[in-house]
DNA sequence: CAGGATGCTAAACACTTGTTCAGCCCTCCG
DNA sequence: CGGAGGGCTGAACAAGTGTTTAGCATCCTG
């Protein structure tokens, strides 16, 4: 029907006014949560009417479900930028932290899309049950992560830089759980050095701590491990 | 009808209405949050009416007021168990875990206390504006966790068995993040290992491979590390 | 026992918020 | 040119929610 003529006339490719209202949904939704955010508000920073949200995405639910859609396929898109490994991946790295301020809306997005979810089970009204079978998109997300994460540091271990682990894939999980949390405690984290936010100052300030950790590990001997360990054997006996 | 019963059958100490609404209040904020957990519900799950909720926390920001207050004397209090060291630490930590059912809404509501913080700057109706100066009580306790967190490892550090490090504050901050992130992402890590949130088993299988993080590291050389106190030290150049 | 205080409730109120409806304007096709 | 269709709006609607009010019952105090 319409198709073709607005195939044409579309702007630069991001500026149409659906998809300026997604980004100040995702802005919305991440500075101030997604039930804090009300329609009129995203409305109010397009500079649109709230009826016009609910005309081109159906529901506030549906405008999240795209905003969820959105941000999934450009963090896999980064993902495979970097994951490709070689020399691109400095670079990808280099670009991605270069242009950090616009993409700084869709890192608290993701931060409230990993934390929000509920541990609800019961049936909801869910008329339009069509994501992946039951786990939310920050539970893919999350798990998304943790198999990048171990296949990156089965690599390290084939090829010697990394040591082997008695349990990769808890290993993999635990670090994905560490990586993230600097996005969750972006705020608390810049607080704690006296920066607003995760500006560069602050990742420089992180990055040499963090590197200590990975590298020496904090503590200078096995006691604490070796403790665990000999706690966990015995305790096979008394369950 | 009934009551002279009840007022003779009252519980210890703890079972008074307010109380029991209080910690209603905390099990659905920590579950739902706060914003989706309706005054209705609270009063619904102690067996009473929405009236009285309000009548006595005068507001359900009051309530979560009195929330936040319960839980963070039993944080401070619960920390004050452990961290006074010694051979106490060991067995506080014991019977923390074992009654680890009992708390466990209040790890939900110390989860959401830490995330939800909004970056709101602005000027609020805040009436009532006692809290201790513009920190919210979510950042009062991470700050709380940090300088705990510093005062352990510089105990370690002071006794031998914990490396040094250039950074000593940065380093607590990152630990406290890198500790409370496996809050965060209970219901994740549960997940990924095909346990149903933060389970002994769960907690069990976890500690090894953290250990073995803070005890070897996960690099088997320091060539990251040198390479990014390179990259830091020719960056002040050019900033 | 009178009377106030207290714990508590049902109903109503005021307001927010998601959503719908009817219609305007503008472009483009026949 | 006419009409059709889509982008868009203002106003209204319906449901949900925090809070208020008036009132009931019970208990404690003088």
């Amino acid at each position: 029907m319409f198709s073709i003529l607005n195939m044409r006339l579309v702007e630069p490719d991001d500026a149409t006014t659906r998809a300026r209202i997604r980004d100040a949904a995702i802005l919305l939704f991440g500075r101030d949560g997604f039930r804090e955010t009300t329609v009129r508000a995203i409305a109010q920073e397009v500079g649109v009417s709230a009826a016009l949200v609910i005309h081109h995405f159906g529901t506030k639910d549906g405008l999240r479900l795209a905003c969820d859609e959105f941000i999934m396929g450009e963090v896999t898109a980064q993902a495979a930028g970097i994951g490709n490994g070689g020399q691109g991946t400095t670079a990808a790295i280099q670009s991605w932290l270069g242009e950090m301020d616009k993409r700084r809306p869709w890192l608290a997005y993701i931060s409230r899309l990993l934390t929000d979810g509920s541990s609800t089970s019961s049936t909801k009204d869910d008329s339009s049950n069509n994501s992946s079978s039951d786990t939310s998109v920050g539970d893919r997300l999350f798990d998304d992560f943790v198999s990048y994460t171990e296949r990156m540091f089965a690599d390290g271990v084939a090829d010697g830089s990394v040591h082997e682990s008695v349990d990769p894939h808890m290993r993999a999980v635990i670090l994905t759980s560490y990586g993230l949390s600097v996005l969750i405690f972006e705020r608390q984290i810049g607080r704690a050095i006296g920066e607003a936010g995760l500006t560069s100052a602050a990742a420089a300030r992180m990055t040499i701590p963090a590197l200590e950790i990975f590298t020496h590990g904090v503590y200078t001997n096995d006691a604490m491990l070796r403790a665990a360990k000999d706690a966990i054997a015995t305790k096979g006996s008394t369950p």
